[in-house]
RNA sequence: GGGCGGUUAGCUCAGCGGUAGAGCGUCUCGUUUACACCGAGAGGGCCGGCGGUUCGAAUCCGUCACCGCCCACCA
């Protein structure tokens, strides 16, 4: 016996380990099947389980678990991500809190020991609350990004790419993240709108006493590292100062003021300063003009004056600079911004300041300003990579759902900058590469290689120190669709399960993660790694905010879990999401879905207590009864809109066809008119229904199981559908085909309406729900009074009538009436009915059906319409207005017999 | 500055050329033994504004407004 509520948190974790012990998430890379393949997109090590995991687990969930259903051998490639940054915070942050050693005084081997203990004590909090989720991945398949299958990949990558000119070193400006104190790559900056200032500052024009170049900046601290001025070529104002020169205030270098394009005339003063070493724009101004590059702020963002030579010959006056070093070495980049404009201001060339709202460039990670920092790093020549990753989106190789992130792809690709792949970190892939004592770099597969590569080039031992800097964790992630399989390996896994079928990710890590597994599995497999991207919203709070800590409107799933079940936040998330649209949840909208998952266990309980039980010999092509032909019908309905709607991944029409069919048809409707079979148990009648009830139950329950895993498992087991824990592997249903569907369809919908109507009647006459009234027919055919009459007893129930009979004569006193089809249904309320408002009602009826047709007539009157319209369409026009035009007539005349 | 998405019932959204819909919420009624996490019924909309195309526009085109997101030189 079902019990009277469904108590998911008993029933939640017994399934799921069901499930696992029995192999029912494995792949099965030896079966006949056809694979199908997700890879999950590896959350990081450190993480736990937040709504936008639910999000995107629960649609990968949903899909793994109906291609499974099909036969399909599905797999769902489970792992995590080592997450460089993020995980090495997390430790640094936990020695500091238990008073050990910093990471630098502990040492690198150390502390990457470190990091693997915690990774494995904390390391499995994610793949725990996955299981929660009811996340069917094959877990025996796990992978790391940091392990040493997927480690010899991203070596082998590495060494690959870089032989073919792919990868390089390079010295350039990059983005340092003076937190990290590491290079971050483009897509790991993110501008804030920043209120700031615009300062203007003369610079002395040398061998002119008097006289000035005024610039404007924002970023006084950089001036130290001025090597010229530029301005516009066109611009009048400066023409005869191009080719001159200013002496830099502060430094005492000579700088020339040089003509650029670069130089906006409308921007600030018109004229601007040139720091190659700490901007992107003035590297290139720079570069042009062969000036020279001195940093001026270190590593840590401090003002440096190292490569600032008083010798230099371009410092004209060393004492300037001998002072300005003894007030701002080592000043801190923003100390050194107040530092810097007081001694300005006290000079007297400090000659504006405007408030000046500006773009600034911020770690996205660290949250400080990034500096533009001249260092050597590795690179990636991600353009040569992305043009096949371009064409082969073109062609249609891989699909975007929706197809508008195929644009973003695109842009993002055809402009792309070289990845700066190495990372000043501990914790992460270490570069393959190693430096002999001259500076040659030797990049092998390991150690062994390289000292073999060095020894032949210099004819001796040598000793090899490794590079310092680890990769990208990105990096790695580039790999994982082949990675995870086993890949440099030629394993049956790689034959068989790449490429993956649908990678299902949010929009946010398009450029992070989708171009780049797209680029590397081209490049390496051949083939796109997977067919289609299907690419979701963000979870936002019920107002549609951003969920975050800061503003404190975070909802956790394990708490809504805990609450009211996976299943009812699984189903809320389906039923929320639209293609592409972002999920705006509530704890309420949980709540409310809940129901719908008691809805399901009260209907399978009343089943129970009605002897309902699934028989292997039941065919559905057999069944007699109207009310089963048409269920059946609604049932095949039902799955063909939720299978196309998974098919196009529009997770919440799936969702809604089966909350439609379960709820409305299912309950309301079927499991009403099956009440008063039921209860005479004995009849054939009834045992063709207990059948029919238990085979659409068993459609419902496979129908739900993809999104709703868990009561729809407790309930198939416990009805004894199958084994226990077979609802997982069961048959996605198939099409069934009753006979006389489309009769059955049109009885049942007559009767529907019929009860519908009396029921709309009585409410509206506020006829006590316990008063039964007999119901008559006028005009009624004689087909419509057989069904009455084959459906009297569930009218009898659901629309509480004591008969139903033809009425030709007198209309009986104080009768309502309402039109439907050909016939009037009349029921005689005497006592309850307010004639006035029984007139009023008719009147309004009238006048809406009658407004309808007269629209319809204007319609049809109209010779365009009928010439330009469709044939059809003017035909169903015709037939509409026929329709209504009858109604009016009918409604009219029971007007005319209330007098 | 460039690009993308959105604007339909109180809320969340579907519909994307031929009769404006759903869920939730609201209101009314209800101890009909599956379910009050329920049942029945009702009310509620110049489909953002303005133009255009069409026999016909929520739907297509143009334009404007507002909201959101992404990308882009910190003068």
């Amino acid at each position: 016996m079902l019990s009277k509520t469904y108590a998911p948190a008993e029933t939640e974790q017994r399934i799921y380990e069901g499930w696992e012990r029995s192999g029912a998430f494995a792949a099965r890379p030896e079966s006949a099947a056809a694979p199908f393949t997700i890879m999950i997109p590896p959350p990081n090590v450190t993480g736990s389980l937040h709504m936008g995991h639910a999000l995107t687990f629960t649609l990968q969930d949903t899909l793994i678990r109906w291609r499974r259903m099909q036969g399909r051998d599905a797999l769902w490639q489970p792992g995590s991500d080592h997450a460089g940054i993020a995980t090495q915070m997390v430790v640094e942050r936990l020695l500091a809190e238990q008073g050990n050693q910093d990471r630098r005084s502990l040492g690198r081997d150390a502390f990457i020991d470190r990091v693997w203990a915690w990774k494995a004590e904390s390391g499995g909090t994610i793949t725990r609350q996955l299981r929660r989720l009811g996340a069917s991945l094959d877990w025996p398949r796990e992978r790391f990004t940091m392990d040493d299958g997927l480690s010899a990949a991203v070596r082998t990558v590495f060494v690959a790419l870089a032989r073919e000119g792919l990868i390089y070193r390079d010295r350039r400006l990059v983005n340092w993240d003076p937190k990290f104190q590491s290079a971050i790559s483009d897509l790991e900056v993110e501008s804030r709108e920043t209120r700031g200032h615009l300062w203007h500052i003369d610079y002395p024009i040398e061998g002119a006493p008097g006289r000035f170049i005024r610039v404007a900046t924002t970023r006084p601290e950089t001036m130290l590292g001025d090597v010229a001025v530029a301005v516009h070529p066109d611009d009048a104002r400066f023409a005869d100062l191009v080719g001159r020169h200013a002496i830099l205030p502060l430094v005492g270098r000579r700088i020339p003021i040089v003509a650029d394009e670069y130089s906006d005339p409308e921007k600030g003063t018109g004229a601007v300063k040139i720091t190659p070493a700490h901007d992107f724009n003035d590297f290139e101004v720079g570069r042009r003009h062969g000036l020279a590059m001195p940093s001026v702020l270190d590593r840590e963002a401090r003002v440096t004056f190292a490569e600032l030579a008083a010798d230099d010959p371009a410092i004209v006056d060393p004492a300037a600079l001998a002072a300005s070093r003894a007030a701002l070495d080592g000043l801190d980049r923003y100390a050194a911004r107040k530092q810097i404009l007081a001694m300005l201001r006290e000079a007297g060339l400090l000659a504006d300041e405007v408030a000046h709202l500006h773009q600034v460039p911020y770690g996205d990670r660290s949250g400080v300003p990034i500096e533009p920092l001249l260092t050597t790093q590795w690179f990636c020549n991600a353009s040569v990579l992305a043009k096949p990753a371009i064409a082969a989106v073109e062609r249609g190789d891989t699909v975007f759902v929706p197809k508008q992130w195929e644009n973003t792809f695109f842009a993002w690709l055809r402009d792309i900058e070289p990845w700066c792949i190495s990372r000043q970190l501990w914790w992460g892939h270490r570069i393959p590469a190693w430096y002999g004592p001259d500076g040659a770099v030797f990049v092998a597969h390991d150690a062994a290689e390289a000292q073999a590569a060095a020894h032949a080039q210099y004819g001796h031992e040598v000793a090899l120190s490794q590079d310092e800097d680890v990769l990208d964790t990105w990096f790695s992630s580039a790999l994982w669709p082949f990675s995870t399989l086993g890949w440099p390996e030629k394993t049956a896994e790689v034959a068989r399960y790449y490429p993956g079928d649908v990678l299902v990710t949010g929009f946010d890590i398009i450029f992070f993660w989708v171009a780049r597994m797209m680029m590397m599995g081209l490049h390496f497999m051949g083939e796109v790694p997977f067919r289609t991207v299907c690419i979701h919203g963000l979870v936002r709070d019920e107002r549609g905010q951003k969920m975050s800590k800061s503003k404190g409107n975070v909802i956790d799933p394990l708490a809504l879990i805990e609450k009211f079940g996976a299943d009812a936040l699984r189903f809320t998330i389906a039923a929320l999401t639209g293609p592409g649209r972002d999920v705006k949840l509530s704890e309420a909208r949980v709540e409310s879905y809940r129901s719908f998952v008691t809805k399901l266990w009260n209907a399978a309980r009343f089943a129970e207590m009605n002897g309902v039980a699934p028989d292997p010999g039941f065919d559905p092509a057999s069944v007699r009864s109207p009310l089963g032909r048409w269920i059946l019908a609604a049932a095949n309905e039902a799955a063909a809109e939720a299978g196309a709607a998974l098919e196009s991944y529009r997770f919440n029409d799936y969702a809604a066809a089966c909350y439609r069919f379960t709820w409305n048809t299912f309950c309301d409707w079927f499991l009403e008119f099956a009440k008063p079979v039921l209860a005479q148990p004995e009849t054939e009648a009834a045992a063709e229904l207990r059948q029919v009830a238990a085979h659409v139950l068993g459609v419902i329950l496979r129908l739900l199981h993809p999104v709703m895993p868990f009561v729809t498992e407790e309930l198939w087991d416990r009805f004894g559908f199958g084994p226990d824990y077979s609802l997982i592997r069961a048959p996605w249903p198939e099409a069934m085909a009753p006979a006389d569907a489309a009769a059955a369809s049109a009885e049942l919908d007559w009767v529907i309406r019929f009860i519908t109507e009396i029921r709309t009647v009585r409410a509206e006459m506020n006829v006590p729900p316990g008063t039964m009234t007999p119901v008559h027919l006028r005009d009624a055919r004689p087909e419509t009074l057989a069904r009455a009459e084959a459906w009297i007893e569930p009218i009898r129930r659901m629309a509480r009538a004591t008969e139903v009979s033809a009425l030709a004569g007198a209309l009986p006193a104080g009768s309502a009436q309402a039109v439907l089809d050909e016939a009037t249904i009349i029921l005689p309320l005497a006592g309850f009915i307010d004639i006035e408002a029984e007139l009023a009602r008719l009147r309004r009826e009238v006048e809406r059906a009658g407004g309808e047709a007269e629209k319809l007539a204007r319609k049809l009157e109209n010779a365009d319409f009928v010439r330009r319209a469709p044939e059809a369409v003017v035909e169903e026009n015709r037939e509409r207005l026929a329709g209504i035009e009858a109604e009016v007539t009918r409604l009219q005349a029971a007007l005319a017999r209330l007098g």
